[in-house]
DNA sequence: AGCACGCCGACT
DNA sequence: GTCGGCGTGCTC
């Protein structure tokens, strides 16, 4: 009797599928295999060997293995499969993830060889007219070693110019190679960063990858140096045959980024990013896969490639909710990096100038090793930061006087400004501009959000709404409005208020267009006056020395969202921002404008010490009873009409009543429908991650089984980002 | 997810 | 008569 094998395919299937094994052939977990699926020829992948053949159904044979060696290495594959438990995500999708699409889609495990062209006629021989073709002859005859195809190109020539070249046999192909080789660079393999004496006493704390699997948290204020110390501690930690991961958000992985590690590492450094191409990537994954000792830097994915030899993680910016996958397979890669580092025994470093709730907790609890650093390099200043009440004042897109007269004050100086609309965390809570006051839910300890659509105010942890007023309740004033409204024309009223002086806007529409950053970069390195007004993106990536006031629109909005994370992004956000101002020689101020000066996070703000911050978040989150101090997971539904979705979950709700469990909702998510799809949410939030993990896995089998009528989709999104 | 099967409306 | 719309069901 031939043996059976279990075979997970790239399909959104819980559903697994069994293959006999051919005579001869012999396959292992983790191992490519074409197979015959209804009456097409699908990829799969080996899950198990030796399963007990199922009854009752004819099993077809695998056709053939794809390589003689598993694509997915034991324990990327180990990694890959908790991960799909952990996330409730089907496993196929999950291990499909890992593979480049090249090999996803079937193809050969091989890098496309580069074609080198050498001549090998004259160009005399060419007739006249030929031009171009002579010119490229000429060319190619100066060297000896023959030209790779990329380069003949980028010299400006065509690939039709050398395809007649080549017909009429006056150029050939000298060599077919698969690329460069992974060598250090001498000069560079002798460099080592020098640290300050703060550096080194932090250095001094990390473990090393011989004492096995070790979780530290790097607490580095911003301008700390924390980069030097992942230098330093590759340079005398990683050995030369191991393999290390850098993990960054998207928006750090800059050419300088990368410039800074190859001064010190040459070619050693790869990088893995959504820039890539197809074959760049497989090109990439095949040096991975074959445990070649490269130091990788990359975004969230690069946590799943299948490494060999990996022996160090390091997590930069390990707060960025930009780790976290917002759709299908929603991953943490900061939380599988740290359960990778686990499984491989080795030292994860998670850094940030702005720790994680979760992180910091867990650091807290000793399972994560604090280590802090405190010292901004170069002497230079922390900013000074301080609250604006905006209660009773006039406001010009979002703007009061004081502000204005701040930034006309540092314009006037010579000096540069920023002003920041926070528009993340933005929930539309209704509040009154003159008093402060919100509504909340008369049963919950939230505040209620509006809906536009039917200008009706709802509570999003009960099933309470009661209708918009005009007025507030309290105080009567018509300055009664959602939080955030009327930041749009921000823009404008510094135009006019200032029209001697560039107003630059840097949002996602003014940095995506090629080249656009770099003017707006070109612009602000001229050191001339000049006021930025922007979202999110301000606070990342590029530095304004040339800033020296910081100005806030609207905080509240972020204190007081329905997302339970938006405080601790906004104070993030904040602290992220602050940072970028004052890095030359003249300190930052930051002002902050919000109708509620008295809150303590802002007064704790206004110290500039996040761990502060930090310690009053994660009290509030215990009171409030919600992550890290419980699991939480959210059932999204998406549905043509929103009664479908919200039908499909109040299905579901008597499913996930149990001990322990809080459900809330279903209700219609913040951002209700999105390409004419209506979303909605059901969230589960227990005391017990176990206990979570398998009530979700039951339900999905019973979800699984049932026979969904309509359009309606469902999916589950464990330990969520958003919670709107 | 693909892909086929299937059952109704408007075409040469 | 048949081409094709996309609803439902299956894939070892």
């Amino acid at each position: 009797m031939s043996s059976i094998v279990r075979i997970a395919l790239n399909r959104p299937l819980r559903r697994l599928f069994d293959y006999r094994i051919p005579e001869g052939l012999s396959l292992a977990p983790g191992q490519r295999v074409r197979i015959p699926f209804g009456r097409q020829q699908a990829t799969g992948l080996v899950v198990d060997t030796n399963v007990q053949p199922p009854e009752g159904i004819t099993i077809k044979p695998v056709s053939a293995a794809a390589e003689d060696w598993p694509a997915l290495p034991p324990e990327t594959f180990r990694l890959l499969s908790w991960a799909s438990d952990y996330y409730q995500h089907p496993l196929g999708e999950c291990l499909f993830t890992a593979l480049p699409t090249a090999l996803r889609r079937g193809r050969p495990a091989k890098e496309k060889p580069i074609v080198r062209w050498i001549a090998t006629g004259s160009p005399d021989t060419l007739p006249s007219n030929a031009r171009k073709q002579k010119a490229l002859l000429a060319w190619l005859s100066e060297k000896p070693d023959g030209v790779p195809e990329k380069e003949i190109t980028q010299a400006g020539y065509t690939r039709a110019q050398i395809k007649a070249l080549a017909d009429k046999q006056l150029i050939a192909v000298v060599s077919q190679d698969t690329g460069d080789r992974t060598t250090t660079s001498p000069e560079a393999h002798r460099r080592t960063p020098q640290l300050s004496p703060a550096q080194q006493e932090a250095a001094s704390q990390l473990a090393s990858p011989s004492d096995g699997f070790g979780a530290s948290l790097l607490y580095g204020i911003t301008g700390s140096g924390k980069t030097e110390l992942y230098l330093h501690y590759l340079k005398t930690n990683l050995e030369a045959e191991q393999q290390a991961l850098v993990l960054v958000p998207e928006i750090n992985l800059t050419p300088q980024t990368v410039a800074r590690f190859r001064h010190y590492f040459g070619d050693r450094i790869v990088v893995w990013h959504s820039a890539l191409n197809d074959g760049e990537r497989l090109s990439t994954w095949l040096k991975i896969r074959n445990g070649e000792p490269v130091i990788l830097i990359g975004t969230r994915s690069a946590v799943l490639l299948p490494f060999t030899k990996l022996k160090a993680i390091i997590v930069d910016e390990e707060h960025d909710s930009s780790y976290k996958q917002g759709e299908g397979f929603r991953y943490s890669a900061r939380d599988i990096a740290v359960y990778r580092a686990h499984l491989n025994a080795c030292p994860v470093i998670l850094g940030s100038a702005t720790p994680s709730l979760e992180s910091y907790h867990n650091a807290q609890q000793q399972k994560y090793q604090l280590i802090r650093l405190e010292e901004r390099a170069g002497n230079a200043l922390p900013p000074t930061i301080s609250l604006l009440d905006i209660r009773s004042r006039p406001l010009e897109g979002g703007m009061s006087q004081p502000a204005l007269e701040a930034i006309r004050q540092t314009i006037d100086s010579g000096q540069q400004a920023l002003v920041f609309v926070n528009r993340r965390g933005f929930a539309p809570v209704m509040m009154c501009f003159d008093c402060g006051h919100m509504v909340e839910c008369p049963r919950c300890d939230t505040r209620l959000t509006y809906h536009r659509r039917d200008r009706a105010m709802r509570c999003h942890h009960c099933d309470y709404q009661a209708a918009a007023t005009e007025h507030c309740p309290k105080c009567e004033s018509d300055a009664f409005k959602p939080v955030g409204q009327g930041t749009e024309r921000t823009e404008d009223v510094l135009s006019a208020t200032f029209p001697d002086t560039p107003i630059v806007r840097v949002d996602r529409d003014s940095t995506q267009r090629k080249g656009s950053i770099q003017k707006i970069l070109d612009t602000v390195n001229t050191g001339k006056p000049c006021v930025l007004v922007g979202t999110q993106m301000l606070a990342k990536g590029h530095d304004f020395p040339g800033v020296t006031l910081v100005v806030v629109v609207n905080a509240d909005g972020g204190l007081f969202s329905v997302d339970f994370r938006a405080p601790e992004q906004l104070l993030q956000t904040l602290l992220q921002v602050s940072g970028r101002a004052g890095r030359g020689k003249v300190p930052g101020k930051v002002l902050v404008q919000t109708c509620h000066s008295d809150h303590p996070l802002l007064q704790t703000l206004c110290k500039g010490r996040y761990l502060d911050m930090a310690d009053q978040l994660l009290a509030e989150r215990e009171t409030g009873q919600f992550p890290p101090f419980r699991a939480m997971a959210i059932f999204r539904a998406e549905a043509d009409t929103m009664e479908q979705g919200l039908q499909l979950l109040d299905s579901i709700k008597p499913l996930a009543q149990a001990p322990g469990i809080d459900v809330w909702g279903p209700l219609p998510a913040l951002i209700a429908r999105r390409a004419d799809r209506h979303r909605s949410q059901l969230i589960l939030n227990a005391d017990n991650r176990k206990r979570l993990n398998a009530l979700l896995k039951d339900i999905c089998n019973q979800l699984d089984q049932r026979k969904l009528q309509g359009n309606v989709k469902w999916m589950i999104d464990v330990d969520p980002q958003e919670t709107g």
